[in-house]
DNA sequence: AATGAATGAGGTTTCATTCAT
DNA sequence: TATGAATGAAACCTCATTCAT
């Protein structure tokens, strides 16, 4: 009697989401380029061949993880303009940002690696411009809230409160020991409102 | 006539420097790992097997490339330290980097890339791990600039600088469309030190 | 209220029919060895699975193809020789056989193909030679016709109908366009009976 | 000291020779789709990745057979029409075309093998077309022939020689044991030509 | 010093076949 | 009877490296 094909779609889901697990973690270790197929296989556990089955290379598997990430950037940044004011706009995105980069390092690392990477493969380049433009899109709407606070260069300020952002992060991500990232957040959001956040 | 030894010397470090500048180009232009070593004695006008006589492997180019790295990033420090007050040695270092990070994104770019995916083997990674070091100790020397300045906590004002600029450069060399790198630059150092810097 | 044993067994021929049929369409456009299991079965509208219950494996499939064409040919045969006159039942072997190809060029061209080089195992290669075996059975009973018609030498008679009925044959499924089937036939029947068939 | 480029390319030639030779071995026995690159090489006696310094695959390595193939066929033709007579023209198609069959039958079965094949890789498609092609035109010219013998149909007529030449070509190289080639030429000469051929 | 022919390990990918359900 | 997830062997191809010349 076969399965019905409501229990292979949950095997099928649960199957990638082994596969797309094990794949951020050996591309984290060993890098995209690096990495082989069979490393990941390996890794989740499963023949080369079923890989295969879920996902039509490495290219692929690649793409699948570009996708989610992009969601969760746009996630994180529906969730702070929810918030009542720019202060807390920016500081929501901020305290995120940070203590998303102190909890996985590597994951952030991984993505800002992918990003800077030429890259020979169609798909795989297409979809890093897929990550940077979502990026570029989200980076519109924090000048937008720049705008609200009355700066006179929102754009600039904007501008300059991302680097300052990924700067904190992109050091944090390659030297995570003995990092201050709070105090150093603190010092930043400070020059930025002449304000110290209390918050988490 | 035979040359003489030290023209023999010369010869070489000008056959090798020739290699490690296609290298480099082809590094970034594929990635390390997607280079291939025929690629980059073509670049060089070369064949493979000669290039085997000045390098010992691809690992060992990318090795002699990181030190050559290391020595650039101590000569600016030493350059550094040669003026008269820390602003004035703050205010080098960071149109020095600008300056070259506006010149050659790439190559900050692939640099970055490489020290925070080591996807080579053993010896890469330990160089890289060098090029780490010299960073650190680099941070070392700007701390005691900051010291010198009086500040309160020189550690946490060197860091705050230097994660401002290495947001500054990362950002530049993945959108260097409209980046305004000059006005973002005079923003941050007003901020830091009240002044406006009116240099190159 | 199971189903009767023949019952069964009927439907199993179905079955197999129907698998049979979705194969040599595929191989047709693939050709056996491209052509894979799967295509097989998605064409013939089941799964894979299912496909190992009726053929043990793709040669298997091959084989039983085979062994089709081989009762298909022998069928022909038996027509033939129910006609009254030696003529007849040549002029009935060239225009089934020309029937056929013009119907199903590529049924033709794919037996052809196989014959001639038994790409696959031990096994196919075994129920290829049974066709070949076949085809030199018929031979001689062609050779049996021409002998009634009195025939000097009916053997190279025979063998000069059979060259020329395939030299049509082959031509025509290699380049179905514009062939002018019909009237090759008129004229080699002409030169063989010095008689101009009138039939479809 | 490097060898020059002469010796190199002499080097080059004789190893692409010795790889064709022994490609065409193993597509014969295995038959283009089932032969395997390494099977190749190890004929060669070679390495797979020196075998793909000369070709860059199997489709390569087809492509340059087939162009050998089709020169072989336009050399044929060449020859012919330099013959003073239209009868002696196709007398030595004729003779040419059944000596190489008798010689080489694998060969003739390889190419007639690989143009019955459904092809699914573009390049070898592409190849195949061209070997077709010339055969068609290698046709129109024998249609000249005929035409110059002052037949009332000569596209007929060629046509007919053209197919029974192939289908005793056909027939021979699938059943090679006890053909009789040369009676059977005879016998299709004289009907064609009232006439019997004396020579080879 | 200089070449590129030659190797072989390792990577990606496909698919016939098996088997739990 | 019926499914498709799962396997693994084998195919194609690339490229760092060696070596005869």
């Amino acid at each position: 009697m076969p399965r019905s094909p409501e229990e292979n779609g949950r095997i099928r889901q649960l199957a990638k989401e082994n596969i797309r697990v094990a794949a951020i973690e050996v591309f984290i270790e060993k890098g995209y380029h690096a990495a082989s197929i069979d490393d990941v296989a390996k890794r989740a556990g499963i023949s080369k061949g079923l890989l295969y089955n879920y996902f039509s290379g490495k290219a692929d598997l690649l793409k699948e993880l570009i996708l989610s990430r992009i969601e969760e950037i746009v996630h994180v940044m529906e969730e702070a303009i929810t918030k009542s004011t720019p202060v807390e706009q920016l500081v929501y995105i901020a305290d995120h940002a940070l203590l998303n980069v102190q909890q996985k390092p590597n994951i952030y690392r991984f993505y800002w690696h992918i990003q800077t990477h030429p890259e020979a493969d169609e798909i795989v380049s297409t979809y890093c411009q897929l990550l940077k433009d979502e990026m570029a899109r989200q980076f519109k709407l924090q000048v937008d809230i720049f705008r609200r606070m009355g700066e006179a260069n929102p754009q600039l300020q904007s501008l300059h409160f991302s680097t300052a952002l990924h700067g904190m992060m992109l050091m944090y991500s390659t030297y995570p020991e003995n990092f201050p990232l709070l105090e150093l957040k603190d010092e930043m959001l400070s020059r930025f409102f002449k304000y110290i956040g209390e918050e988490s």
